[in-house]
DNA sequence: GTGTGTGCAAAAGGTTTGCAAGAAA
DNA sequence: TTTCTTGCAAACCTTTTGCACACAC
């Protein structure tokens, strides 16, 4: 499989070994053409379903971590009971859908360039990441 | 004290009974000119440190959850470790200092109106809102 | 063989829950 | 007196850690 040898590649030069394990997570996190959004548990899950093996719950938190520090991945912060995880690590923007708790990318293309016109002595701007909280538009919002 | 029978008026006209420990939390975020950010914890020790008494943890995440169902707080997700809660429950951005983990206030005005080019059919957009990272100028990244 | 990675179980945070005792209506 | 609230401890969930074993080089 050619993908596997793109993979191993890719966790060699960065500096990580290309364990089993960590391919397996390639496999489910790389190998698809659009970008996806994840919890640890949901990839968890996804592993065990998808490729009938499990992998320990610490090799997962390892590896997204290492794949994140390696720039693989990038967190999300949407809520705060779990840590989200995004294979498009661009600077850009999310909907969020508060019916089904849906992550949609929205590229920076799709919002006009962001002027901040306040700012912070003795700081620099490392990101400037806009959350558009989206909802049915025929809810009866509580 | 006329502030105290105001938060007496303001949790009974939401129909929160106005006990001991809900009008000492009341005391402690709104009694304040200028909004701000907490996490429970952070909350949990000021009352213990400025109204040396103590309120159970359980009591606080209550109340902060009632406050915030009621809209006098805000929930904002910065990273999944903690819940920060503000004050000012207007929809507004936030700087984000990493080196500090300080949240600061961001008015809309501050930050030129941002135009979102793309929908997502069938919903409407509830907030758009915006965070900016901050980090010292002279700081080595990682 | 050396060093890194894995997996388990235990620990650690933050948060929630169940329930008995207490306070407000 | 009835209903809501509090407080404690236990439970829970996500994430981290320690350590022995296994694998990559």
């Amino acid at each position: 499989m050619n993908l596997n040898d793109d993979f191993v590649d890719k966790l060699r030069n960065s500096g990580l070994r290309p364990t089993k394990q960590r391919l397996k997570i390639c496999e489910v996190l790389f190998n698809i053409e659009k970008t996806f959004h994840f919890t640890i548990n949901d990839l968890s899950r996804i592993i065990s379903e998808k490729l009938s093996e499990k992998i320990s719950l610490a090799t997962v938190y390892n590896t997204v971590h290492a794949f994140k520090k390696k720039g693989y991945l990038k967190e999300i912060s949407i809520n705060s009971d779990k840590s989200y995880f995004d294979t498009n690590t661009s600077i850009h923007h999310h909907f969020y859908d508060e019916d089904t708790h849906e992550l949609i990318d929205c590229e920076t293309n799709d919002i006009d360039p962001i002027n901040v016109k306040k700012n912070i002595t003795g700081k620099k701007i490392n990101s400037v990441e806009v959350l558009i909280r989206v909802a049915s538009d025929n809810q009866n919002q509580n």
